[in-house]
DNA sequence: TAAGACTTGTCATTATTTGACAAATTTAAA
DNA sequence: TTTAAATTTGTCAAATAATGACAAGTCTTA
């Protein structure tokens, strides 16, 4: 894994886009999207629709599984945020995951 | 932090009903749902309404805070499970959950 | 085999998210 | 400053997803 951004989604897309010297507005009709929503979600006030990550993996040329990671990770971060989900909890959290994983694998060999 | 159940919420709910000796029935219309939805939760094929917490609470004479915790931890597991992050991803999550806080906090102080 | 318990399917209703556009406000060059 | 581009904010209709309700089915078990 390359390191990821401590950042969220909307600031990692803002700093591709001024990397890449693109204004909202180039960037907004490179995604197919609302210039005024772009900026919404570079703010934070929306989210980044994932059926979108294909396109901004283009327009960057970065590999579409890291900028998947780094929004997965973003919406699983926001969750935890919104939720005030403790470190302990989140082991709770792991552990069930873990639990549903278990579930589907008998449920394959059914 | 009493012990939490690695079982899915729906099952969770499925167990309190048992050891109560309930039926489907009986306990929805104590939560004001019906059996048929509750059954679905139950088995995991919808979600259990996050407002019915405090009257589940009360059904089962549980502390409100903990089963707020069991539910919590089963959603973000459930979008752990989901989004096939692994223990890896999750930590990056989390860092970028604390990061959230930090953001937050800065904007208290203005 | 009948009654109660549970499950499944469907659909209208409700809530949430998204897209679109107008109207600010901010920024920065002239 | 003034002005044009860039960005932000507000609003609302349309699309999408979640929920409630009910009918009809299957599964126990007495």
């Amino acid at each position: 894994m390359t390191s990821l951004m401590k950042t969220t989604f909307g600031e990692y897309i803002r700093l591709l886009r001024n990397e890449n010297e693109l204004t909202l507005t180039q960037l907004a009709a490179k995604l197919d999207l609302d210039s005024a929503n772009l900026s919404k979600i570079e703010n934070g006030k929306r989210d980044f629709d994932e059926k979108r990550l294909p396109k901004l993996a283009r327009i960057f040329k970065l590999k579409l599984t890291e900028l998947r990671d780094e929004y997965v990770t973003d919406q699983i971060g926001k969750h935890i945020y919104e939720t005030n989900c403790t470190k302990q909890l989140l082991e709770v959290a792991e552990e069930k995951a873990e639990y549903r994983r278990t579930l589907n694998k008998s449920l394959q060999t059914q």
